[in-house]
DNA sequence: GCAACACATAAGTATGTGCTTATGTGTCGG
DNA sequence: CCGACACATAAGCACATACTTATGTGTTGC
C-alpha cells in the first residue's frame, strides 16, 4: 500500500514538520535542520522516509542536495479523502466534483 | 498533536479496513471483524485506537457496541492538508475557498 | 439466576521505529 | 591533490506497536 507509506511518514510530528518547511519553498537537508533539534543522520533518514512515501523529490545541485515537495504525495492524501466525502461537512459536498477532475 | 494520533491510526492497513468499511455505515464490533481476518482482542485494540483519534466514535447498544464514522477525523486531515493547497493542481485552487468555509 | 454472548482489558512477545555513533561517498575550494 | 564540507549508510539500542492468550465486565434470553 503507497497510503500505508504516506500515513506513516506523516504519523511522526519530526517529519510533519520538515514537510511544512519545505512547502514554504525547496532546502537543502542542512538548511532544513536549524530550528529544529536534530542530528544530521536523522534528518537524512527522515528524508529519506519522505522521499519513499513520495511526499518530497530530491535535486542533487554539487555537493548539496535540494528537497521539495512533490505534488504526487500530497495528490495521493486528496484523493484518498475523497473516498470519505460523504463525512465532510454538507456545505462542501462540492468538494466531491472538484476531487473527481483531481483523479484526471 | 491530535495529527499524529490521526496519521498514527490510519498508518495501520487493517485500521484502514476498518474505517472504510464504516464509512459504507455503520457496525458493530463483531461485524466489523467478518471478511477481515482479525481476533476479537485485536478489533478491540483497534478501534480504540480509532476512537482515540477521533476517527471513529461508538454507541452502546445492549450489548452492542455500534461504531461509525467522526466526521470531525476527517475534517481534521482536510484542514491539514488544506494547509499545502499551493502544491494540488492548479484546476482545484477553488478548493482553498471551500476548505476555509470548512473551519469555521 | 445463570449460561451464552459482545466486548474490553491485561500481560507477554515479536517486530518495527527513531535515535545514536561511526564511517562511507561524492563535491568543492585553495 | 587534499582537507573541509554535505549528505548517505551501517550498526546498535531503547522504546513503541500489533499481535497473542487469558480473563474481566456488562447484557440478554431462557
Amino acid at each position: 500500500m503507497i497510503d500505508t507509506d504516506i500515513f506513516k511518514a506523516l504519523a511522526d510530528p519530526t517529519r510533519r514538520k520538515v514537510f511544512e518547511k519545505l512547502a514554504g519553498g525547496s532546502l537543502n537537508a542542512s538548511a532544513l535542520r536549524d530550528g529544529l533539534e536534530i542530528s544530521q543522520p536523522a534528518m537524512s533518514q527522515h528524508l529519506a522516509v519522505l522521499r519513499a512515501a513520495g511526499l518530497v523529490r530530491e535535486q542533487r545541485q554539487g555537493r548539496f542536495v535540494n528537497y521539495e515537495v512533490d505534488p504526487d504525495g500530497i495528490a495521493s492524501i486528496g484523493t484518498w479523502l475523497a473516498r470519505y466525502r460523504a463525512y465532510w461537512p454538507k456545505r462542501i459536498e462540492a468538494l466531491a466534483d472538484l476531487l473527481k477532475d483531481m483523479d484526471q
